[in-house]
DNA sequence: ATGACTGCAAAGACTTTGCATCTTT
DNA sequence: AAAGATGCAAAGTCTTTGCAGTCAT
C-alpha cells in the first residue's frame, strides 16, 4: 500500500516560495522567508519537505553552494551560472544543454547517463564591480 | 612578507595520495589511506592540507557529492561522471569543456566567467549491474 | 631560535531524525 | 479514529579552528 499524501498549508507555502523566486534557494532562506507568515515553521519541516519534492520530480537540487543545499523549480532545460564570491546562482536559459550527449557519453565510456549540467563559475556584476565597496551596504 | 612554507612529509603524502588515484577523494579518504603509513596523521591537517593546495592551484574541488567534498588534482581540462548510486567520480578525457562558451556567456548575460563544468550523471558499470546484488560484498 | 606545521579535541555549520502533538481525511 | 505532517530539540555528519607541542630552516 501506498503511502497516503495529504494537503499541508505549510507544504504549499514552501513549494510556492521556491517557484516563486529565480534565486534557487537554500533551506535557510525557505525558512526565513516564511517565517513572518508562519511564525511556528520549523526548519525541519523544510528539510522534510525539500526532500519530499525532489523525490517527486517537483524540485532539483542545483548542488552545494558555500556550505548549503541549493534548490531549483525543475522547469525547461538550462545552464546556471555561480558567483564565486556571493555564492548567488543565476539561470542562463539561452544555454541548454545538448540532450544528445548523454548518449555520446554512454557509449564512449559505457555508463548509463541521465543528464548532465553545465556550470559556469565567475563573478556577478555585483561583485564584479569594484564600486561595491563603497557603496552603503543595502542588505544583511 | 609573504608566509613561507616549510617542507612536511605529511604534506608531501597528501598531495602524492591525491595525485596518485583517479577516484576523486574525499578528506577522509586521504586520511583512512594515509593513516597505516602515518598512525600520527590528524583529519584536521588533512583539511588544512587540502585548503593550502586548493589555494596554490594544485588541486581542485569537484564539488560535494553525497555530503562530502571531493578533490581532484588539476591537470588537463576535461569533464566528469557521478554516479548518482555509489558517488564514484570518473574523468571523462574526451568530453573537454569549450573554453570559447565562457566568452559566449560572459558577453550575452554580462558576467564575468572564469570556467565552467561539464558533469554527466547517472550510473557507474557496477551500479547499473543488476547482478551485483548477487554478488558478495567484497569492500566494507 | 623562529615560526610553520601538526595532533587533539572542541566548536561550528548544515542536515537529519525521534517523539509527542496537531491536522487532514 | 487513523495516519500523515509538524515542532522541537537532540543527534549526526562533515569541516573548521584554538592551542600547545613538534619540526624545518
Amino acid at each position: 500500500m501506498e503511502r497516503a499524501v495529504r494537503y499541508s498549508k505549510k507544504r504549499e507555502a514552501i513549494l510556492a516560495a521556491i517557484q516563486g523566486t529565480r534565486c534557487h534557494p537554500s533551506a535557510e532562506w525557505v525558512y526565513k522567508q516564511l517565517k513572518p507568515q508562519h511564525p511556528d515553521l520549523s526548519l525541519g519541516t523544510v528539510y522534510r519537505n525539500l526532500v519530499f519534492f525532489q523525490q517527486r520530480g517537483l524540485i532539483q537540487s542545483v548542488g552545494v553552494i558555500q556550505g548549503q543545499e541549493r534548490f531549483d523549480a525543475a522547469l525547461a532545460p538550462h545552464s546556471h551560472f555561480v558567483c564565486n564570491c556571493c555564492g548567488a546562482v543565476l539561470d542562463l536559459p539561452d544555454i541548454a544543454p545538448d540532450s544528445a550527449l548523454d548518449q555520446t557519453v554512454s557509449r564512449q565510456y559505457e555508463l548509463t547517463v541521465q543528464r548532465h549540467e553545465l556550470t559556469f563559475y565567475g563573478l556577478c556584476p555585483s561583485c564584479s564591480d569594484p564600486q561595491q565597496y563603497l557603496k552603503e551596504e543595502t542588505s544583511s
